[in-house]
DNA sequence: AGTCCGTAAAGTGTATACACTTTCAAAAAT
DNA sequence: ATTTTTGAAAGTGTATACACTTTACGGACT
């Protein structure tokens, strides 16, 4: 659908968003980015477009694109909305719950604890999240798999950067846990510990200052 | 965020598209639409992956956009998704039901009956999708009203086109029942409207046959 | 000094141009 | 007759050009 060009300035684009290397507000000139990936407005106007899908950068009429600020409340709705689907879900799991699905769970759980010894922020983060989407994908829902990987990465840009080492840690044992409840086929035990590991990773978020800049904030000089 | 010209040619398609007088596998070329609509096929390339992104269009590398063919499949997974959502959705309105919000409800309802008494299909339907739309708006939830609002036109092409006079009927009363049942605060009695009426929608789903060709359809040679 | 224009620079929005890919059909080869 | 080749037509992908809007700054006026 989209040449590799478009998605690898997206993906940059995301990261640094992510990453706080870009500030909330910060404008994103269409030349500047254009001459700093070395393409034309063209591909960055579409990488700017599918930004705004994802909230990830605001557009204004005529006046251009912004990094968005995504506000803490905005968070506590996708939070809300969470708990919503993954009680259902996690429900939902139990009733067809297999040896395989649960053996593809517990290798993600075990990936996410492999990943909590290095030190790559970004893919431990990442990792942490697609235990939640793994879970819809097991449910051979890929709607569901789909609308959740869009919501957990409509507030990545705050999950991402709020998320401390030791929260970290945190979540990979109540994957673990949830993973055991599924076993024992105890629905409402799944339940209650999956909402209360939403609530966990959403009563954790804190404000945390922004980054040193990277080489495309100073390209927009 | 976009010209009005651009989303003028989204609303067109998609109403083309849900009307059936662009049958799924149609080849939507570029130019063709642009002289149709007497515009570049910039704003055209930008419409087409805007209806990707709702899942209206499907968009091939280097070989072209095409009308969507969703599957009955897919609507089942999105119906699946509504049910989950939904039934937490209502049992969390019940919680914070007041009297004007379920005034607004009842408003929307008496809206719906008085489009049933008019032909006019797209409105109406549309209206009986607000319907679930404006829950969460009165939730005070706009990242639920948001992602419903975009599960809901995920299948529209389905629904739209496959909702029969009498379902639509129906499905209005069934709305006014489940907003009795959120003004006596009863909430299990509410989710379980709530759930036997998206099951309903979800079971009248059958095919029907293509529209005569419009006049898209036709500039499309 | 402060406010109000006016103008130039910068930037977005749309159209057009051009390169490269796919498609299709007719000619050539088997 | 069937398959292969080939080349032009059509179409997509990206770059560039141009019109129009916003922004910023400096001078005129109060």
């Amino acid at each position: 659908m989209e040449s590799s060009t478009t998605s690898s300035i997206v993906e940059a684009l995301t990261r640094e968003i992510a990453e706080r290397r870009l500030a909330p507000g910060t404008k994103l000139a269409e030349q500047k980015l254009a001459t700093h990936f070395g393409v034309s407005r063209t591909l960055v106007r579409q990488a700017l477009h599918q930004l705004a899908q994802n909230r990830l950068v605001r557009l204004e009429p005529a006046r251009g694109a912004f990094v968005s600020a995504p506000s803490i409340e905005e968070a506590r709705q996708v939070f809300a909305v969470r708990r919503m689907i993954e009680a259902e879900m996690t429900r939902a799991f139990v009733l067809v719950q297999t040896p395989s699905k649960l053996k593809a769970l517990r290798a993600h759980v075990a990936q996410e604890k492999a990943a909590l010894r290095t030190q790559n922020i970004t893919g431990r983060n990442e990792l942490l999240s697609d235990f939640h989407v793994r879970m819809a994908e097991l449910l051979g829902n890929e709607v569901l798999a789909q609308l959740l990987g869009d919501l957990i990465s409509r507030c990545a840009l705050i999950t991402l950067m709020y998320q401390s080492e030791q929260n970290a840690h945190h979540n990979a044992d109540e994957h673990e846990d949830i993973v055991k409840a599924l076993t024992a086929r105890d629905a409402e035990e799944a339940v209650r510990l999956m909402t209360e590991h939403l609530e966990h990773v959403e009563h954790n978020l804190t404000f945390e200052p922004s980054r040193r800049t990277g080489s495309i904030a100073s390209a927009l000089s």
